[in-house]
DNA sequence: ATAGTGACGGCGG
DNA sequence: ACCGCCGCCACTA
């Protein structure tokens, strides 16, 4: 549900399945999300200071970044820029 | 069965 | 601000 253009965090996503200590299963889950047949934004998943942590999960590890430059974020040294002003928090956004 | 390993994050020192 | 610890839990060797 990430708009694209925004990116949210693991920790972010498990407060909102009610599961606030289990972000690392977050991490596990954007695994599987790419065998997945719907849509799945993982690239917009980011860690909670904003570092492309995920980023040696994709084909390539510049995909990732490449993903987000073309929504229009940018990535300085494996970092999103304006992190705090693109963070879009489910847990305030999805009422 | 058991120990080690994480796409994490909160907390204490 | 910078560690280190640990809760979390699926998976692997």
């Amino acid at each position: 549900m990430v708009p694209p253009g925004r990116v949210t965090t693991y920790g972010a996503i498990a407060r909102y399945i009610g599961s606030p200590q289990s972000a690392r299963m977050v991490g596990w889950a954007m695994n599987g999300s790419h065998t997945q047949q719907e849509y799945v934004p993982a690239h917009r998943v980011i860690n909670r200071i904003g570092m492309l942590t995920g980023k040696h999960h994709f084909r390539g590890s510049r995909v990732m970044q490449e993903l987000l430059e073309s929504e229009g974020i940018e990535v300085e040294e494996d970092c999103v820029v304006h992190f705090r002003t693109l963070f879009w928090d489910p847990n305030t956004e999805l009422i």
